[in-house]
DNA sequence: CGCTCGATTGCTCAGATGAGCAAGATTCCG
DNA sequence: CGGAATCTTGCTCATCTGAGCAATCGAGCG
């Protein structure tokens, strides 16, 4: 049973003359005839109807983005860009992935002036946007690992692969970081960090002109489980110390504060601070599983630029429908 | 993950310009400028957006309708009329069947010339399309039931109470037919149409200038199973051989035949030939369950007026989205 | 190479529309 | 009941937009 409520003959009377407009594309001066009204009248109808939101209009379409709410991300949080696809008829969260790394791939193609230097991180999503990037969409861009890669499990490899053809398809060279994402042992992680080679590479990412980076959240799903650096029962442990999920390989809080800082510790990588502090941090991050660690990352200034879905967007922006 | 396919130049610059004159009420010369775009093209890419759909406007409101779904659904089937409600961002069919009923009572309404005699037939939908009249929606209605009532159960006098509703709003009077739907033998349902009383209304009924119905669906939640006159196997029964649904009492299958002429010749009310030769026949139908009998009432022209929500109406047109 | 045909582009012009304004209607008080 | 304040209405005018047309471009082909 819909909500009784007192239905003012205007109002009635803006859905008819919407339906005209929109549906049966007559004029206002014929819907005016029509409903015997002005043809002005027609018109403040329409605006009304338009005012009060019963006119909806979708662009239905996978590279579709949404520039009011892209707006109103700026406004709300600093952000110095913010992009935010659709989510217009997505039924499922990789349509969601995929459409938001095809748009981080277009706002990198269309970045002026182009990073010289540009830090990345590993995982689905780079790797989809990494896909999405056409061969040439730089003219010789340096691509330089900023966290520990994966190499425990059976997808070796697709950190160093997402590097590689980020750079291949920039005209340019990638540099990996020769190191885990998370050792055991403090001293190890020490050792390996001191190493030149390591420490040339960590340099090198220090003085990125561009980061682009995406974030986990803190489940048993996440790439650092699934590639065997922690177990589901030490998320579980991170998560009830308030952990809503992990960027560069570190876990955060709701707040943008490091969870565990002895874990922190024997992670491989840069600082978030340095995150914090460059002139362009690139986030790319979707889904529903995300909108917690989004809203940490963009809260507490760990991007200037979000690349997004709309349901993440509207998340952060604290509407809930 | 999206299917892959060529996306034009043309398509995501048409998208770029919808979403500014959409999102953002940018005028076409402003986008011509900030796509390096001439104003013309700009139309034209538009013109393009929408004829390929990426551009969806919905109209979301309780009192909206589908217009354009229902001159489609005039043209394919020949009836006089049809009126559509809007399924947009409706949850539950209780909502459609409300929103069908206002739309029901707002057309008769608005009907000329007024009917003098109206037969109606009794139910749960009937009955809301009662409750949504306003006093005085005609001046001098007479009501005629034109099949056998409720009256086995605890709801006794509800399709008394809404054929005296219609009337008493209508500043006119209500005949009822004094008879049960469905008679146990034939020689009593013969008997009792004999009647001078019953044979009188039944008169009445056929000369009505105008009938308004619902339908039901064929399961055990039909009404009539709910009223007592049926068992749930006895209606499984009737499935088997066909049936889709109800009108006024009486069982088709999907071309608008008697699916059981010995139960049929059980049943009190006017033939399904007075409803197909009438001069206006409205059936009022909603909700997903009713599809079936929707189509087989339309398709065998046993109403000249349909009103329905757009799902039901999708449902006749046979696109299944 | 030059020609033809179809597609695309820029333009003119008329029709459609929104902003702003003044006259008229309505409400709200005293 | 009167008069001020507010809202609504009809209108002018400037702007926006779509239809239609001629010029241009480009592919295909002899």
């Amino acid at each position: 049973m819909e909500r009784t409520r007192v239905i003012d003959t205007d109002e009635l009377l803006s859905i008819r003359a919407a339906e005209l407009y929109y549906e049966e594309n007559k004029t206002q001066d014929e819907i005016g005839t029509l409903l015997r009204l002005t043809r002005w009248k027609v018109g403040r109808l329409l605006a009304q109807a338009k005012a009060s939101g019963f006119i909806r209009i979708e662009i239905v379409h996978p590279r579709a983005r949404r520039l009011s709410v892209e707006r109103r991300l700026r406004e709300a949080t600093g952000l110095t860009d913010a992009i935010v696809v659709s989510s217009a008829g997505v039924a499922t969260d990789e349509e969601l992935q995929s459409r938001t790394a095809q748009a981080a791939a277009d706002y990198l193609t269309g970045l002026r002036p182009v990073p010289r230097t540009l830090g990345i991180s590993w995982g689905r999503t780079l790797h989809e946007v990494a896909l999405h990037l056409k061969q040439g969409w730089a003219h010789g861009v340096n691509v330089v690992q900023i966290n520990g890669g994966v190499s425990l499990n059976r997808r070796a490899g697709t950190a160093a692969a997402t590097a590689v053809n980020i750079a291949h398809k920039g005209a340019g060279a990638a540099t990996l970081l020769p190191s885990p994402a998370i050792l055991e042992r403090l001293e190890t992680k020490q050792a390996i960090e001191s190493d030149r080679a390591v420490a040339a590479v960590l340099n090198l990412a220090t003085a990125a002109s561009a980061y682009l980076f995406s974030a986990g959240q803190a489940d048993e799903n996440s790439a650092l489980v699934d590639s065997g650096y922690l177990t589901a029962p030490q998320v579980a442990e991170l998560v009830r110390k308030g952990a809503v999920g992990d960027i560069v390989g570190r876990y955060i809080d709701s707040n943008g504060n490091i969870v565990d800082p002895e874990l922190d510790g024997r992670t491989v990588g840069i600082q978030l601070e340095q995150l914090r502090q460059a002139k362009m941090a690139i986030a790319v991050i979707a889904g529903g599983s995300k909108h917690a660690i989004a809203r940490a990352i963009v809260g507490s200034g760990l991007c200037t630029v979000l690349v997004t879905d709309e349901d993440t967007a509207l998340a952060i922006l604290g509407d809930e429908a």
